[in-house]
RNA sequence: GCGGAAGUGGCGUAAUUGGUAGCCGCACCAGACUUAGGAUCUGGCGCCGCGAGGCGUGGGGGUUCGAGUCCCUUCUUCCGCACCA
């Protein structure tokens, strides 16, 4: 029989899911190992071949871990809650609940196609209700805990109430709000119910506060800063801005620390861990306490606000150079500051900067621009009266909001101190700055008081010392960082589990859950601007304990990131409707061993990811303090868009003649995006252009021997290209192992490349040709029982170390040169013994796993066992050589080969290679100087 | 501006430890077979040169018997961050 793609897929996709082959077991005796690929977004365009990339790799992967005998976890589900299907609901009506259904059958369907062995059992959807039951009930645990800097672990917020109730807010270290009471244990029992709530809620891990947050009015929501990119919406492109909201929080900056030194432990890559670090950004400087001088200072005191200006810096000792401050044009000591002479100055200042987009702002990163507030601060380190100054350079959501400026040590400084006539002052001997700010850290202080002639270290260690003396500044941690904002104004999300009582949130009764999504009868925001959930009838809090009663849920939902934030547990014990995941099955799987996806998720998923895993292990649900162990980017697969080149006439209208790529420079030309499904080879397929689109009917060619050739570039896979290609149209073509061996054929699989459906033929050509070697020429099964030669038994045993190396490393594209050497080394030796066969059969199946599964069968071992045979053990015996063709090099160049045996001591070669009259030859009769021989590798003479 | 990754034939790439640069495949060229075909098989295929030979891993320099690989320098592309105090 010929190789029968289509007939044997299907029968092994039928057979796997039938036999529930690639069940995970629960238990075992074999070592675990899990493989997770990050779970899709199912949307409505299906997968085009550049998504799979990963899951084939990942797939190999599991596959190939079977075989070494591991008990492998390798599930997949859907992150089905999110954006598009409620943008798609609000433009047709159409539930999203029932579009994602539709969209996950796709998916499934697509990714059957290919052959994955997903353990399908434990399939999870982030939008099925007993799913985001425990996105929920992680949630309430979020808000029932408080973060123990002491400890540097959160702790139920039980513990934290009886600590308060005994001991009063003394001894108690957390990472919470700035505005914290303190208080006596006295002063505690006489709070009100409410305010002790009210009090609480400032120490919770997920807590409301008014914030400012990312508004993003086309998308009638609030984004998290990694969902907004230079000033616009990650999804859709909308502009964003800046809104001060009350809003649902997690406290992630308690973990900030953490999450840092976290990735020295995991064997992630470089640039992504990078990424992460400066995401987080930790800077270690002091703050500082500027007092502010009269008359601002009574005025504040009148309002009852701060007679003070907090700074961040990361260089206290240049503090005696600091010779002004400036605030954030938002601060909000601003309005109280600006003297009556000046408020018309801040005012137009601040009303400019409002205006300016962020983009803007960036643009003009080298232009500096400010207003004076008319009042003073004091120095504390010298009591100094240096001038407040309110300036967009200064960001309002970084530090404080306020920098003391030191411009002979800071450019920006600098350049405003130049720019509005301010005070310069050296403070280091070897500063130069006479054109510029110098940010040197060598040389000794002057004009800097107690510290003056000083190392850099000892000046640092001094004034902390000395602020922390005079309650004027501390030592301090900063992180860029910031707590993420956890709710969207949006429909198609979890709902949170709060109902308000008195303007306060409580959490449901965890018998209560899960809260279920309720309808609506549109998708929009109400007339009053409530989120959509304001729309559901009769959506009310009803608690047991108080009938009658009718409380106000939440309206907001989760954001996109909650159900991803601890997916790979569930799929440990995906269908417990007691626990997220049983103690047994966490302890057995405990966290992931090898997790493929794309780097899009560096700073979202990934981050939150190990937020919530840190979170989960604090409270004992979890046992590893990482989830992720490796991670490999997979790279993006591009598009390759085809071009025609239509023809302009003089009066620069575009004709329907196209000219050939060769000519397209002779003729004034435009390019056009062709569908790459008609081009083969940059050759046009002029009959399927005509037919393509109507305007193309009557299209006429300028062709070049005869073709139509088309140019090409390399950009994304979109519609809009035209270059899409689909895996579907591949698989039924070629077939899915064909499709799976050239997707990691293409190259690295962490490196981007673009997709060019051309070179499949020569996988498509290997794997007919491996069906080969079990067939005659009538192509009737043909194998011998015969024992195998050397020259076949090295060949096979090449390949078993070959794939074992590169899997190991993660090296696909080099594997699948292999096996084609393998298989044409095979083919020429003319070997059809099964003792050979079969072997590399078990090799091959990670890669092409249907075919495999056939020609095991067919050799006569019982149907569905490849999947769980023992990888063959290589034996380096088969490998010896005893002769190797030495490379001659006449100073470095390669002259010729020569024979010789492996056996030589490095003398005799020597003298061998001398001896040799071609070799003498290319010596010109000069003596050689030197002779350097690498035994096994090579022969170098030196004239 | 800062940080990271990468530059090798017409194309995708390989070279795992400093040891024959271009494996494997596509495309292309020539040939065989043939109901002339988007099938199969054989051979060729880095560049220049008829050849001997020379040149060749973005450019320049260095270390070394020997460099795609190590060092310095420079250019280009991609990715991330970007007034971070």
């Amino acid at each position: 029989m010929d190789y029968q793609f289509k007939d044997i897929e299907q029968k092994w996709q039928k057979f796997w899911a039938d036999h529930q082959t690639f069940k995970a077991e629960d238990k075992s005796t074999k070592p675990k190992y899990y493989v997770l690929d990050m779970f899709p977004y199912p949307s409505g365009a299906g997968l085009h071949v550049g998504h799979p990339l990963g899951y084939i790799a990942s797939d190999i992967f599991a596959r190939y871990k079977r075989l070494k005998g591991f008990n492998v976890l390798h599930p997949m589900g859907y992150d089905s809650f999110g954006l598009p299907a409620e943008q798609y609901a609000i433009q047709t009506g159409q539930p999203p609940a029932l579009t994602t259904d539709t969209n996950i059958a796709t998916y499934r369907r697509q990714l059957d196609l290919l052959g994955f062995s997903f353990d399908w059992s434990r399939e999870v959807r982030t939008s099925s209700p007993d799913y985001y039951k425990w996105t929920q009930w992680i949630f309430m645990q979020l808000f029932n805990s408080w973060y123990d800097k002491a400890a540097n672990k959160a702790r139920t917020i039980n513990e934290l109430a009886e600590h308060f109730e005994k001991n009063g807010s003394a001894g108690i270290n957390a990472d919470c709000d700035d505005d914290v009471l303190s208080f006596t244990a006295g002063e505690w029992q006489a709070l009100s119910f409410e305010q002790r709530q009210t009090e609480l809620l400032k120490y919770r891990l997920t807590y409301l506060r008014e914030s400012t947050v990312n508004w993003c009015p086309a998308l009638g929501t609030v984004l998290a800063n990694d969902e907004v990119k230079d000033g616009f919406s990650e999804r859709g492109g909308f502009p964003v801005e800046q809104k001060k909201m009350m809003q649902w929080s997690m406290r992630i900056t308690a973990y900030a620390d953490r999450l840092l030194t976290g990735l020295d432990t995991i064997d992630w890559p470089e640039p992504l861990k990078e990424m992460q670090r400066n995401w987080i950004g930790k800077s270690v400087g002091a703050s500082v306490k500027f007092q502010i001088a009269e008359p601002a200072k009574a005025a504040l005191a009148a309002k009852g606000m701060d007679e003070l200006i907090e700074v961040f810096t990361t260089r206290v000792d240049t503090i005696f150079g600091a010779t002004f401050l400036v605030l954030a044009p938002e601060h909000e000591l601003v309005s109280a500051l600006t003297t009556a002479e000046q408020k018309k100055t801040v005012e137009k200042y601040i009303s400019q900067t409002q205006k300016k987009s962020e983009l803007e702002r960036m643009a003009e990163a080298k232009v500096v621009s400010g207003a004076f507030t008319g009042s003073y601060a004091i120095n504390p380190v010298n009591g100094e009266k240096i001038e407040i100054w309110i300036a967009d350079y200064v960001l309002a959501g970084y530090g404080t909001g306020a920098v003391m400026a030191v411009p002979s040590g800071d450019q920006r400084d600098y350049l405003f101190a130049k720019q509005y006539k301010l005070p310069i002052i050296p403070i280091i001997d070897i500063q130069k700055i006479d054109e510029q700010a110098d940010p040197t850290k060598d040389g000794r202080y002057i004009n800097s008081g107690f510290i003056n002639g000083m190392t850099y270290k000892e000046a640092t260690a001094t004034l902390i010392a000395r602020l922390e003396e005079t309650g004027a500044g501390k030592a301090k941690v900063n992180y860029r960082m910031r707590d993420a904002i956890f709710g969207r104004q949006r429909y198609w999300g979890e709902p949170v589990p709060v109902y308000f009582k008195d303007g306060l949130p409580y959490l449901l009764a965890e018998s209560e859950l899960p809260l279920i999504l309720p309808e609506v009868d549109k998708y929009l925001p109400t007339e009053s601007g409530e989120p959509p959930l304001a729309r559901a009838k009769d959506w009310k809090y009803k608690p047991a304990l108080e009938p009658g009663e009718l409380y106000d849920y939440e309206l907001s939902t989760m954001p996109g990131w909650a159900g991803s934030s601890w997916y790979w547990y569930r799929y440990m014990d995906a269908h417990n409707d007691r626990k997220f995941a049983s103690k047994e099955a966490i302890d057995y799987w405990k966290d992931v061993d090898l997790y493929i996806g794309g780097s899009e998720h560096a700073t979202g998923h990934l981050l939150y990811s190990r937020f919530w895993n840190k979170f989960l292990r604090d409270m004992d649900l979890a046992p590893e303090e990482e989830p992720f162990k490796k991670l490999i980017n997979q790279g993006m697969i591009q598009g390759r868009s085809n071009l025609v080149y239509r023809l302009i006439d003089e009066l620069g209208r575009g004709t329907n003649t196209f000219v050939s790529f060769g000519l397209r420079n002779k003729y004034h030309t435009s390019p056009l995006h062709v569908d790459v499904n008609i081009v083969e080879n940059d050759v046009l397929d002029i009959k399927k252009f005509k037919a393509w689109r109507p305007e193309f009917e009557n299209a006429e060619f300028i062709l070049e021997n005869g073709k139509y050739v088309c140019g090409f570039e390399i950009e994304k896979m979109s519609k809009r290209y035209y270059n899409v290609v689909n895996p579907d149209d591949i698989a039924s073509r070629y077939g899915a192992d064909t499709l799976r061996m050239y997707e990691m054929f293409l190259g690295p699989l962490e490196q981007s490349k673009p997709w060019n459906t051309n070179g499949i033929e020569g996988v498509f050509k290997f794997l007919r040709k491996f069906w080969k070697l079990f067939h005659d020429e009538k192509l009737n099964f043909n194998v011998s029982a015969d024992a195998p030669s050397k020259a076949e038994l090295k060949a096979l045993h090449k390949i078993i170390r070959k794939v074992e190396e590169d899997v190991e490393r993660f090296s696909f594209n080099t594997s699948v040169s292999s096996f084609m050497i393998a298989v044409n080394e095979l083919t020429d030796l003319k070997c059809n013994k099964k003792a050979i066969l079969q072997d590399l059969v078990v090799v091959l199946s990670p890669y092409a796993p249907h075919i495999c599964e056939e020609l095991w069968t067919v050799l006569g071992n019982e149907a569905g066992t490849l999947s769980y045979q023992p990888y063959p053990v290589f034996n380096p015996a088969y490998l010896v050589e005893d002769e190797y063709a030495y490379p001659i090099s006449v100073n470095g160049k390669t002259r010729m080969n020569l024979n010789i045996s492996l056996s030589l001591e490095e003398e005799d070669i020597k003298a061998f290679v001398l001896a040799n009259p071609a070799v003498q030859k290319y010596l010109d009769n000069k003596p050689e100087r030197k002779v350097i021989v690498v035994r096994g590798r090579i022969v170098n003479i030196v004239v």
